[in-house]
RNA sequence: GUGGGCGUAGCGUAGUGGUUAACGCGUCAGGUUGUGGCCCUGAAGAUCGAGGGUUCAAAUCCCUUCGUCCACCCCA
């Protein structure tokens, strides 16, 4: 015997029992993107590495230890996307999208690869679900994303979302605030965490989002760029704020709210499950990106963007107890006996499927007793039943599963007919039972 | 990348040095002549994640490795 192959770390198979959360999830976005208009996008799985390190920002983790790259063939140097948006610029860019009547507002759901250490709500292979306008420069918006964000997340039941909302300005306001953090936490370096040491050095805006007890009362005094945002960028945070009271959608400021990727600025945000402690909570998270287009080569064009992931928001559907179970779909199993009415079964299961009835075989090495039994667990609402009687009388046994009526035999070609009679009749019961209890 | 917990049949578990590794669910087959659900009986299915070591003897102790979970880091 070889080795029993497992799939790779940090990698899902989506079995059965899982589909109706995506599907839920696939529907749920159908729905909310076309009630705001916005157009499906698929871009490809990999992308010239070089896109996301101008993209993403080539001194955050994503590009400096999580990216899936590889020289192919040709030596071209490729990614695995880690993220959606640089590619989703990219494809506006290089399809001339820019001409198109702005802005140009798209989605799409694609796998994203990081190689990162899994835990629960992290993935080496995961799946988001992207929204992006592209062209537009207006805080509406932003206010605009965050409420389609928002309608997603109703659409599939949840509740308790908290959304935090803060501004980080522009690259000069900010650098100047970073300057400022610096000078603040500096002298404090010795009382830090190692991490937040480390912060200091790497990656300032972090230690804003420290989590260890050493590093909370500097925090608290530490300055808030929130409370200094220049007057533009200060205007455009009211006018979202304002729209998002408009829209009746809740938020609450968050000063210390800062975002992973460089690209970001002004409006960030994030979803975050309330009542939840586990630490991979983000379930879907975005801002504004003016700079990023103009990164990438193209002309200057402000866009706003979220992405939210589909693993992340199945595990808060199973947290919230919205638990959703494969439908049976098959209405019909045909048991059969020997070989002539095996071919019947052929025959018929082809008819009924033209009459748009779901219909399974059942195995010709099972007796009938077991072909009835597995009838019965896969929940089909009917089986028929054809042997060497039947066949030389040119009838089907027609048995309903789920009722206590008598079975009846019926001519074969008068089967799906007999069936639909049934089934419609057995509707009309239902609507009744539901109108009565009115 | 760092630290810690855990890996026994498809799933959930028992067994913590000593004869052929147990139980429940599930699967499959039977319970007379061609009819499901309940019940009864039986069977298949595990080299106890993998590799090495200690021992007369290892699922059980030790090491390595892989996977998984939790936290950090980071982020969806």
């Amino acid at each position: 015997m070889s080795k029993q192959f497992q799939k790779p770390r940090g990698t899902e198979d989506v079995l059965p029992a899982m589909q109706p959360y995506w599907i839920a999830i696939h529907k749920a976005i159908q729905e909310i993107t076309q009630l705001f208009g916005y157009s499906r996008i698929d871009t490809p799985i990999f992308e010239d590495a070089a896109l996301f390190e101008k993209g993403t920002g080539d001194t955050t983790d994503i590009i400096e230890k999580e990216m899936y790259s590889f020289a192919d063939r040709g030596g071209d140097f490729l990614a695995l996307t880690p993220e959606a948006t640089p590619a989703l610029c990219r494809a506006y860019l290089e399809n001339g999208m820019g001409s198109q009547p702005q802005p140009v507002r798209l989605y799409t759901t694609a796998p994203m690869f990081r190689y990162d250490r899994p835990q629960q709500g992290r993935l080496r292979q995961f799946t988001q679900f992207d929204c992006e306008v592209l062209g537009s420069g207006d805080p509406y918006t932003d206010a605009e994303l965050i409420e389609l964000l928002w309608g997603f997340y109703e659409h599939l039941g949840l509740t308790g979302i908290e959304i935090r909302l803060s501004s980080i300005d522009d690259l000069a306001t900010r650098k100047n605030y970073i300057d400022d953090l610096l000078a603040y936490y500096q002298p404090l370096s010795d009382s830090l965490s190692e991490d937040s040491q480390r912060r200091l050095q790497t990656n300032p805006l972090r230690l804003l989002d420290s989590k260890d007890e050493r590093d909370l009362a500097f925090k608290e005094k530490a300055p808030k760029l929130i409370d200094r945002l220049s007057e533009d960028a200060a205007k455009h945070f009211e006018t979202v704020k304002e729209s998002l009271t408009t829209a009746a959608i809740p938020f609450t400021i968050d000063p210390l709210l800062v975002r992973g990727l460089d690209y970001y600025n002004r409006t960030v945000f994030e979803f975050v499950p309330q009542g939840d402690n586990r630490a991979q909570n983000t379930i879907g998270a975005g801002g504004r990106y003016d700079g990023l287009m103009k990164n990438l080569g193209g002309p200057s064009t402000p866009a706003v963007g979220f992405a939210a992931g589909f693993e992340r928001i199945i595990l808060e559907m199973q947290r919230q107890e919205k638990i959703l179970v494969p439908a049976n779909n098959v209405t019909i199993y045909i048991a059969h006996l020997g070989t002539e009415a095996g071919k019947e079964s052929i025959r018929l299961a082809s008819a009924l499927r033209k009459n748009k009835l779901s219909t399974v075989i059942g195995e010709s090495t099972r007796s009938l007793k077991a072909q009835l039994r597995k009838a019965n667990t896969s929940g089909v609402q009917i089986t028929i039943i054809i042997g060497e009687e039947e066949m030389s009388r040119g009838t089907a046994i027609i048995k309903s599963m789920r009722t206590d009526q008598a079975q009846v035999e019926a001519p074969l070609n008068t089967i799906p007919s007999e069936i639909i009679k049934l089934l419609n009749h057995k509707n009309d019961m239902l609507t009744q039972e539901f109108s009565t209890n009115e």
